[in-house]
DNA sequence: GTGTAAGCGAGACGGTACGTCATGTCTTGTA
DNA sequence: TACAAGACATGACGTACCGTCTCGCTTACAC
């Protein structure tokens, strides 16, 4: 872990405002052109700043819109960081119902839309990508649904033995898919009806 | 729908060979170099064909890939189109894994891996394309499944006011999801486990 | 003479309509976009003619270019064809002002002015065409240019044994060269003052 | 004159090696496949260049074959570069047969005439071509020959009233265009004739 | 304090591929 | 069988970016 960087420039000389300016134009004309028009060129240019600049710490495009998001959600977070958890009612059902309906309202925001499906269309495409996504981006998050379905299985509403892994693509899949295929409209209808089919199964349960 | 081709070349005159020369290069270069690196010039120089005659009759290379896709399934149904059906053997249960296993092992064919997923990243970012493929390639499979789930349906094995769209995504959408973003391996038991939980559901069933 | 056409297809099925078609097309075309950026694809679509026409009777855009000038100067000279000389009033100075003032108004003609130079410009490019130029085009004009000179040497107003081509380009070549070359307008007093320093020679001669 | 480059790029960031191998791919296949078959593409990778650094550097492939034949004259002329002059032995005649015999060597000979030829030529239908090379390479040498007949007006050899340029027209034309329009064959014998005729004009002198 | 060695904006470089255009040949169907 | 139409393989066009490189400039750190 300490000598991953072998090969990386000096990290303490880095210039802050070009590295600022660098993720907002990557993530301002991911929303104006489309990820598959944007260029290391384009970025430079908007951003006001040399290509080798981008080179020399980014090892492609995807890799510049992916820090870009993390600056965001770094930038969202605050404070206290640590103590980021999934609503704990008691009731599993409508927690994740609430859970699903925020995540509906976020999938529905327009600025936020094409550079995260654009990330998400990146990283099948990049496994070094993927990595990176999935332990520091997804991996948090995870991490929170887990906790909360070991909650529920500790309160007797999921079973012992269930898969989490895949439990949580049960409830979060569909939601994900619809939005990233764009197969219809997201609504908290929609969130609401996945969480039930999730929880009760498709197979018909007794009164 | 009689009009829709209005500015598009006289496909009487098309020349069948170089079609069939261009859809092999393009499959075959996809699973070579990747869908990444793909380039038009490099299909047309593979098939022994002119750009020119590439660009006349595909809008891209996403398309390409896609015809290339329906004339290898094409090829492969061969005379009984129409009697395709998914297993009813009056167990759901069964019936569904033994669907799931076969599009496991269709899944870790390596000859198709590297294009079909190429094909699904493709579509994410193409509206038309994804047109084509929902009506084309997706939708008689989807067909299929809605049958297989309305006669278990009909026989109480599910409900009546089930979502099929919901249902068939909680079957198979798990299997995909993992397969897409490599997130782990195809087995047959993943798919079991599938069904089992889609089936049932997350909570816990009475005994 | 007789075998100069062997490979050539049956000229009596030829179509007249479909050759003035594409004579008339390169000529207006040259015209309206310049030799440069004709070519033979212009030419068929603006005739309303199939490519494969314009290939089977002509060998070059050059050519078809040179054919439209034939048959334009055929158009003119009409049916007394021999009978065209020029002017010979006893005084050779005056006749051959009055040719040259008559050329300068030819070439500030702004139809023929672009397809022209086009042809001459071809013809330096092209010995094929240059020696049909030569023989169909300037080859007669220039007959009757020496014919000219040969009265005035029997009249003893030129030497005996004076190079009749090289008198010939000593008059009408700077004019020439002027239009090609768009070095200077072309006036009727520049005209005069070739015919009269041709004639005398740049050393002062004797009062 | 200083404000005359605005938009090309900074010029003293330009590679002299590149540059020189594009001169020099671009003579020599002029020489090679003529003019009309050179290609940008085709000089690009001769010189073992990018495309785009001739595209940067010049507006056409005629600029890039001006600026060959430039670096050869340039590279000709050595460091006495104002001295040149034509000769003046006082025998205006005796000079400019000199002159012209040493044009007709040098149009003789091999390495240059089709690529000077092919120059000759594209002047024609590029007037910011043919505004460069009257300015640069035309220029000088017609200033040497004006200097030369002043001398002899001077000298009593030729009449005040001579317009210069005309009795240039005169003297150098009929050789420039035998060949450039390849009438015949260029010899001493033609040179000495031309001088000839010119001078004396083509009406006989008394003796 | 003053090298000296980074990072930086800038942009030229050798390349690859783009999508378009025209070439000259070949094929199809009409008259 | 000549023709209009147009598909075809070929190949150049001029453009956009790629990722690397070199320029001066500025900005620390080390001496």
């Amino acid at each position: 872990m300490t000598t991953e960087r072998r090969k990386s420039p000096d990290t303490t000389r880095r210039s802050e405002a070009s590295r600022r300016a660098i993720l907002t134009a990557a993530f301002e004309l991911t929303g104006e052109v489309g990820y598959a028009k944007l260029s290391i060129e384009g970025i430079a240019a908007r951003a006001g700043v040399g290509k080798q600049t981008i080179y020399r710490w980014w090892p492609s495009k995807g890799a510049v819109l992916f820090d870009a998001f993390l600056a965001l959600t770094e930038g969202a977070e605050g404070a206290g960081e640590q103590e980021a958890a999934l609503p704990d009612t008691g009731d599993l059902e409508a927690d994740l119902k609430t859970v699903l309906r925020a995540t509906v309202d976020e999938l529905n925001d327009p600025r936020y839309d094409e550079p995260m499906r654009a990330l998400n269309v990146e990283i099948l495409q990049d496994p070094a990508l993927a990595a990176a996504y999935a332990e520091r981006l997804d991996g948090p998050m995870k991490e929170l649904k887990k906790t909360r379905l070991r909650n529920a299985q500790q309160a007797g509403e999921l079973p012992e033995g269930l898969d989490l892994d895949l439990a949580i693509e049960m409830v979060w899949g569909p939601l994900r898919t619809r939005w990233l295929e764009r197969r219809g409209p997201l609504t908290h209808a929609y969130a609401d009806r996945i969480v039930e089919t999730a929880l009760n199964g498709l197979r018909p349960r007794p009164a």
